[in-house]
Formats: C-alpha cells, sequence, structure tokens
RNA sequence: GCGAGCGUGGUGGAAUUGGCAGACACGCCAGACUUAGGAUCUGGUGUCGAAAGACGUGAGGGUUCAAGUCCCUCCGCUCGCACCA
C-alpha cells in the first residue's frame, strides 16, 4: 500500500475497485500519513486572492506555544471550524484559514529564568512541536500564512501601531496606582485580576504606584458597545462585554467644599434632596489638601493609611462599611443649601466616577448600611418603598424634593438636570467602568516600546525606518523588586541617541503586554509577508472581515475588547477597510476530565492529542471532538465514547466491500438527501454532535443494504471529508478518482427527494398515545380520522363513550377526545 | 447580591421550536461467528408490571385537545460581574 492510490485509468473502475476491496482492516496510520503528505505536496489548502471567487474568511485564536504542548481543548476550535472551513471550500468560497503563535509571554521567561534557555529558542522548539502536532490532525490551515508574533517581521508592525497610537494621543505615559502582582514584579491590567488575584499565578494583586504607558481604551468605550448591535455575536458575549465596559448615564455635580468644588457622579440626581452626608475614597485629593483644615487629622490619617495596606481584595470581601467623619468641613447641597457632613470610607472607590459621591441612604443599600452605622440621617424622597427596612431603589414619585415632588424617574431626572445647568453647578454625564489600558510590562519577552527619552525633548517615538527596535540579548531574565524590566540592566540598548534632537537619551525598558500582537494578527493573515505595510490595502479589501470567529469565553473581556478597539482605530486612521474585524462571533466549550474534573498537569488527568493520534487516528480525533457534546457546552472526555466513533470509522471502511455500480432506488435516494439536508445545515448552526449523529443513522441505512448504490457511498464520503478527511480522500481515491475529494463540491440537498410519500401519524385518545396509522403524505382529515378511529386498540377503549372532539394536525398527529 | 444559562434513562446527549420523549452513541443483557482483533454480526435495553396497562423530562401549580418545550412559585447546578454611586 505504498504511494498514491489514485485511479490510472489502466483497468476498468470495477477492476480497480475489487482491488481495493481484498484489504479487510482499516489501518488509519498509513491512511493518515500518506494524505497528509500528498496535501503538503500538492498545497491543497494553499490560498490566494481571486476576485472572481466568493471569500470566507474563518479564524480561530491562535495558541501560545507553550512547553507541554497542544491540549485536547485546543483542537476542539479548530476542528470546528476546519470542518466549516472545509466545507465553504466545496461549496465554492475562497476559504482563508490560517494559523500562526501568540508567541511572547511570561511562561517562556520563566523558563528562561529557571533554566537560562533564551526565550527565543524555547519558543521556536515549542512552535516546532506545536506545529507537527497540529499537522497531525489533518487541519486545513494555509501553512505558508504562518505568523509568530516575536519575530522582528510581525512586531515591526506591533510597533508600528503604537506609534501610530502614540502620535494620535491614545498612548501616553502616567503615574498611576496600578495592580502590581508581588509574584511576576508585573503590573496588570483590570482585565487580568480575577478576584484580587493576579490571573496568571493567582499570587494577591497589590495596588502600587508607577510610571505606566496607558491606551487611552475608554475613549471608545461608547462605540465598543454601540458597534456590537449590528454583530453577529452570541449573546453570552455581547453581553459580558457591554456589563465590562459598563456604561451608566446620570450627572455630575458640584457640592460646595471648603475652597473648592466637590465633583460627584450620580446616575439619581434626582434624588439630591434625600443626601444627608457625602462620602469621599481614602485616596481622594482633598483629603490631603485639606489635612490641616480638620479637626481630627490623626483620625483621618489613620484610616487613609489602614486603607491603603488593605488588597483589593480584602477591600472588596468586606461589605461592612467603615469610615471616619471629615470633622470641621461641611458640604453645601446646591438644591437645598443644606450643609452636610463628609465622611472618608473605603466603600467609595478612587478609580471610578470622581472618587466621590452624594449619600441618598433612603434610596442606596450601600449608603442606607452606612448610615445606620454612623446613625445619620435617612430622607425619604421617593415613594413606595419602606425605609425603616431597607433602602428603596425602585422607581417611584418624588416627595420632600421641592420643585421635584410628583415627578415620576425620569421627568425627575429631566428636571434636576436642567436645573443644574441652569445653576451652573452640574450636567449630564456619562460614565464607564471600563478603564484605561495599562500598556507596560516590566519583563523581557514582550514588544519593546518603540520609545526613547530625550531630556530636551521627553518622549520620542522612533522614526519608521528604526523599525522594527529588536529585543536585545540579554543573560539575567529577572526583573528586579522595584519592578525594573530586566531590559535596564542592557545599558548598551538603553542609552541611545534622540530620534529629534540627537543628543543622548534612553529608550524605553518596559515592554507590551502579551494582548500586542494578538490585537492585530487577524489583519496579518491577509498579507502576511509584507514587508512595506502591515497588510496591503488590496489584500485587507479582499479578505476582510474575519467572517467567523471562534475562541474561548475566557478572551471576552481581554483580547476580544482589546483587539476590536485596536482595530477601530486603524479604521480611524483610515488603514482598515472597517469599523469591525469580526461579523460572527463563536465559542466553545471547555473539555474536562473523564470525572468532570479540569484538566491539569497537577492532577495528572491530562489527555495528550498526540496519544490519540497514535492509538485511534487522527479521524478519530477529529470525529471525537465533534461527537463529545454541545459545541458552545462544556463535554467531558470519555475513552469509551471514542470508541464508539473509532468503530464507526471502521464501518465506512468496511461498507466499501458492499459498494456496487448500481442505481439507488427511492429510498435510497430519500436517505441520501435526508442526511445531505442534515449534514449541510447543521454544519452551518454548529451542531457538530447531531451532524455526526445524521452521518450514523446514514451509515446505519447502509449498513442494511446487502449491495451499495455508488453514488450513496460517493455521497458519504463528501459530506463526511470535513470531518474525517484523510479516511474520506482514501476510500475517494479507491472508488477510482484521481481527484482531492477536498476539492470536490458539496452535494445539494433536495427537499422534495428526502420526503416519503406516506408518513407516521400519531394518534392520540384524550392526550393519550394509543398508536400510529400510515398514511398518504397530506390525507384529507376525514380520511386520517376515520383510520385513526379503526384502530383495534381506539375502537376498543372509545367503545361506548361520546366522541367530543377530534383534532387533526396535518402530517403529525390526531388527537381524539371522547 | 446582580446578570446569563442549564436541570431529560445506568452514562454522553437527541427532540422538526407546542404535536409519537429518549434519535445517535457509550454501557449492559442474550445469542451467533471467528483470521482472537481495543474484533465483528443479530436481537434486547426509561421505570413498574406476567400481560393489558400505568407512570415518566429537578419539585409543585397553571394554560392547552396536546407541555421537556409556554406562564407562576420553589429547589439545585454552571458561568460571568461583584461596594461601579
Amino acid at each position: 500500500m505504498n504511494g498514491n492510490p489514485r485511479y490510472n485509468g489502466k483497468q476498468t473502475f470495477e477492476q480497480w475497485q475489487e482491488q481495493w476491496k481484498t484489504e479487510d482492516r482499516y489501518n488509519f496510520k498509513t491512511i493518515e500519513n500518506k494524505w497528509q503528505k500528498i496535501w503538503e505536496d500538492e498545497k491543497a489548502y494553499k490560498v490566494i486572492e481571486d476576485k472572481t471567487k466568493e471569500k470566507f474568511y474563518a479564524l480561530v485564536e491562535f495558541p501560545f506555544p507553550s512547553g507541554a504542548g497542544l491540549h485536547v481543548g485546543h483542537p476542539r476550535s479548530y476542528v470546528a471550524l476546519d470542518t466549516i472551513a472545509r466545507k465553504k471550500r466545496m461549496q465554492g468560497y475562497n476559504v482563508l484559514y490560517p494559523m500562526g503563535f501568540d508567541a511572547f509571554g511570561l511562561p517562556a521567561e520563566n523558563y528562561a529564568i529557571k533554566t537560562g534557555v533564551h526565550p527565543a529558542v524555547s519558543t521556536k522548539a515549542n512552535i516546532e512541536n506545536f506545529t507537527r502536532q497540529l499537522k497531525s490532525i489533518g487541519l486545513s490551515f494555509d501553512w505558508d500564512r504562518c505568523i509568530d508574533t516575536s519575530s522582528p517581521e510581525y512586531y515591526k508592525w506591533t510597533q508600528w501601531m503604537f506609534i501610530q497610537l502614540y502620535k494620535k494621543g491614545l498612548a501616553y505615559k502616567d503615574k498611576m496606582a496600578i495592580n502590581w502582582c508581588p509574584a511576576c514584579k508585573v503590573g496588570l491590567a483590570n482585565e487580568e485580576v480575577v478576584n484580587g488575584c493576579c490571573e496568571r499565578c493567582g499570587a494577591e494583586v497589590v495596588r502600587k504606584d508607577k510610571e505606566q504607558w496607558i491606551i487611552a481604551i475608554t475613549k471608545y468605550a461608547d462605540r465598543l458597545i454601540d458597534d456590537l448591535e449590528g454583530l453577529d455575536f452570541i449573546d453570552r458575549v455581547k453581553s459580558q462585554q457591554t456589563n465590562w465596559i459598563g456604561r451608566s448615564e446620570g450627572a455630575e455635580l458640584d457640592f460646595e467644599f471648603g475652597d473648592d468644588k466637590l465633583k460627584v457622579f450620580t446616575t439619581r440626581p434626582d434624588t439630591a434632596f434625600g443626601v444627608t452626608y457625602m462620602v469621599l475614597a481614602p485616596e481622594h485629593e482633598f483629603v490631603q489638601k485639606y489635612m490641616d483644615k480638620f479637626e481630627n487629622p490623626e483620625e483621618i490619617k489613620k484610616y487613609v493609611e489602614d486603607t491603603s495596606k488593605k488588597s483589593e481584595l480584602q477591600r472588596t470581601a468586606d461589605d461592612s462599611k467603615t469610615g471616619v467623619e471629615l470633622k470641621g468641613i461641611k458640604a453645601k447641597n446646591p438644591f437645598n443649601n443644606k450643609m452636610i457632613p463628609v465622611f472618608i470610607s473605603d466603600y467609595v472607590l478612587t478609580g471610578y466616577g470622581t472618587g466621590a459621591i452624594m449619600a441618598v441612604p433612603a434610596h442606596d443599600q450601600r449608603d442606607y448600611d452606612f448610615a445606620k452605622a454612623f446613625n445619620l440621617p435617612i430622607i425619604e424622597v421617593l415613594q413606595g418603598g419602606d425605609i425603616s427596612q431597607k433602602a428603596f431603589e425602585e422607581d417611584g414619585l418624588h416627595i420632600n424634593s421641592g420643585f421635584l415632588d410628583g415627578l415620576n424617574k425620569e421627568d425627575g431626572m429631566k428636571a434636576a438636570i436642567e436645573y443644574a445647568l441652569k445653576n451652573g453647578f452640574g450636567q449630564a454625564k456619562i460614565n464607564f467602568k471600563l478603564r484605561d489600558w495599562v500598556f507596560s510590562r516590566q519583563r523581557y519577552w514582550g514588544e519593546p516600546i518603540p520609545m526613547v527619552y530625550c531630556e530636551h525633548c521627553g518622549w520620542q517615538p522612533l522614526k519608521g525606518e528604526d523599525l522594527p527596535l529588536t529585543l536585545p540579548d540579554v543573560t539575567d531574565y529577572l526583573p528586579n523588586d522595584e519592578g525594573e524590566s530586566p531590559l535596564s540592566k542592557a545599558l548598551s540598548w538603553v542609552n541611545t541617541t534622540c530620534p529629534k534632537c540627537g543628543k543622548k537619551a534612553k529608550r524605553e525598558t518596559d515592554v507590551m503586554p502579551n494582548w500586542a500582537g494578538s490585537s492585530w494578527y487577524f489583519l496579518r493573515y491577509c498579507d502576511p509577508h509584507n514587508d512595506k505595510e502591515f497588510a496591503s490595502k488590496e489584500a485587507l479589501d479582499y479578505w476582510m472581515n474575519v467572517d467567523w470567529y471562534n475562541g474561548g469565553m475566557e478572551h471576552t473581556t481581554l483580547h476580544l475588547l482589546y483587539s476590536r478597539f485596536w482595530h477601530k482605530f486603524l479604521y480611524d486612521c483610515g488603514y482598515v477597510p472597517t469599523k469591525e474585524p469580526y461579523n460572527k462571533r463563536t465559542s466553545h466549550g471547555m473539555i474536562l476530565a473523564e470525572n468532570g474534573e479540569k484538566m491539569s498537569k497537577s492532577r495528572g488527568n491530562v489527555i495528550n492529542p498526540d496519544d490519540i493520534v497514535n492509538n485511534y487516528g487522527a479521524d478519530t480525533f477529529r470525529l471525537y471532538e465533534m461527537f463529545i457534546g454541545p459545541f458552545d457546552q462544556v463535554a467531558m472526555w470519555s475513552e469509551d465514547s471514542l470508541m464508539g466513533v473509532y468503530r464507526f470509522i471502521g464501518k465506512i471502511f468496511n461498507l466499501f466491500k458492499k459498494v456496487y455500480n448500481i442505481e439507488a432506488d427511492t429510498k435510497d435516494v430519500r436517505a441520501m438527501h435526508k442526511c445531505i439536508l442534515e449534514v449541510t445545515e447543521r454544519i452551518d448552526q454548529m451542531k457538530f454532535n447531531t451532524a455526526v449523529s445524521s452521518l450514523m443513522t446514514y451509515v446505519n441505512y447502509m449498513s442494511s443494504l446487502d449491495k451499495i448504490p455508488v453514488v450513496l457511498y460517493k455521497t458519504l464520503l463528501k459530506l463526511l471529508s470535513p470531518f474525517v478527511p484523510h479516511i474520506a480522500e482514501e476510500m475517494w481515491a479507491r472508488l477510482g478518482h484521481n481527484t482531492l475529494i477536498v476539492q470536490e463540491t458539496w452535494p445539494v440537498g433536495d427537499k422534495a427527494l428526502a420526503q416519503d410519500d406516506t408518513v407516521t401519524v400519531a394518534v392520540q385518545l384524550c392526550g393519550k398515545m394509543r398508536g400510529t396509522i400510515e398514511v398518504q403524505k397530506d390525507s384529507s382529515d376525514d380520511d386520517v380520522k376515520a383510520k385513526a378511529l379503526a384502530l383495534e386498540n381506539v375502537a376498543r377503549q372509545i367503545h361506548g363513550k361520546e366522541i367530543k372532539k377530534i383534532i387533526v394536525v396535518k402530517n403529525r398527529i390526531v388527537n381524539i377526545v371522547a
């Protein structure tokens, strides 16, 4: 069985087929090796821009090439879109289905710290291993378009884009309290902090003031919400993004405080008559500014200090209300000129709104709890609740509110804002939970930030011709405790000249976060070898948008949000043709171990794809990944179920022996068209598990035949080929074809041919099943009624009873009510 | 606490969107066969019952000729956010 078994024309088809019927066992290894080589040699999946064909761009999240290799979770996404890509290709689309590596990141660097192996070396080895594994499962990637975010040819453009951000004022350096992971010695974006802990290592995150490059993603907050509207993203993703961005509409109001205006943000300016006190975050600037005017500075200082010592986790875990009154200065409520006390408390966050609030204890539960704890007055300004029990946070008519009395929420809001505007102490305002993106990492294995600090000219971006700014070789990858990047020790690299004035200057030593390279990689796939631009306009015009993007839910508020922002920015600059990058976004469920636990090294329950491919073959692995359960839900790995799929493929192999050059009868044709219709529809809907069961039903039908008409088997192979391309290709060749099945055309189902001319109608008596009858399709109601009543079972039970009503649902059911 | 989703045989899961619950597969039981291979083939398999039949989709109630599917109440699980003013 060496070489290409394709038909050479020297024999008749029949003789050719007979020859292959003698081999009686399914040998996946030979088959898979052979066809993977042929696809590669013939570049079966290479794709070029072809304006005569409609394009389809399928994308999966590219992996971080870890030392552990591929996990069985990765292929769930890859095989799913591979199946879709293959089907689309057979349907005549010009399909771009690329793969690459998100190669910068902490693990490679940690590995280097432990072993001294340069991250570039270990990353290269890991990429090779991943590539081997991906190729072993027969994914139809165009490997000529493979990209690596850590290669200078790639990150040249990441740096170039950073400079564009800087030039447009969207990248700025600022000293701010950031989330600092003391274990990784690195600053984290808000999105990377999970329950107050570092997303990667789990260490508790502390706050630290640092000069950081920040990207003004909040400037795009509105558009990132509003533009979700027209996109075909699963609802879960849309609502998570919307919640994360967290838009709230309200007003910003000024309260007099000392010589200043104390600004607060509120979503309910209409409840201003219920304000009985105010609260500042302990970090609020007025606390320090007025410290010597307060009567109790020691008490205040202590509280501020205690708060600063608390981690984010401690601060949010405890919802009991503590605080200290700022004695000696009161604030003035501009709505009724009442003087009210001012407190500091850690339940007011410094990062949101203005870091200060007006407290309306009657209508906000947190303020209510605080007021109870500090014995502060509670004034009801909305009707409808019982404020002796708890705060009333719903809608109600205003009372005790001067000119707002009697208004509902909507009118009250309008009137309050109008009043504030007229009297010059406030206006309408929209706030977001989304923070600007902390873009500096005090690390080595990332894109160098292409900025230079000159004492005369300040921060200057590198000139275009100086890109890429390559990472220098270092031997010491450890950041120091002050959080200086390892690059700061590479003095010959750090010391440079100012791109503007040419005098001595220093390079930025922080690098970019691992989200940088992945924010635009889908654009690079369109034109991956271009060294003049990140991608040509023609390529982008042809390929963009990504038609279908599948990836993990864990990236919804990270990568997905960042890359949408990044793309919008490039759109605003005129570099990309569309305002959103992805038309459709779906998400796959995780794969758990057999006992329902997460697979992890420490539990020792990780399934290695290599073992599955070696023991059962790539086709079995692929098909099982699709059959394991609903694509968007978690699934449990089961070796037993895997065996079932293996047997199914064996059956396909064995069926070949029963294939003959005979005509199909109407029953055969019906089964075939039913399968075509189901499989086609179910792939489109990502109902892969039921698509596979349709194929199984179809195969079971064929098994029941003594002789299988060749057209049935051919159709089966075509329908199978997106799922199990190797066996499909092999059997296609054994049928005598000298074409590749992966380049064949997808069969078209015919609804009329798929339907039987008789139907089985269920017969119910008072809603209970009593039997079924066979009738001609679309029989008249009377015929169906008569037949139903004649059923022995029905006649017996109905005996002597009066029939009140008979309901007939065409071709479905008869219900006799007696 | 808020938001989203889910709950179906021994197991993974189907169910044309209100119309025969349990497709397909795993497992199990019985039998056949053998080139003894993670074999293959045939039949059976929701529960109770000898059968007729009754019961059955987390629990309870409702709408309907008809409910896994729609409505109400409750219980349980998963995910996301979490003092966001």
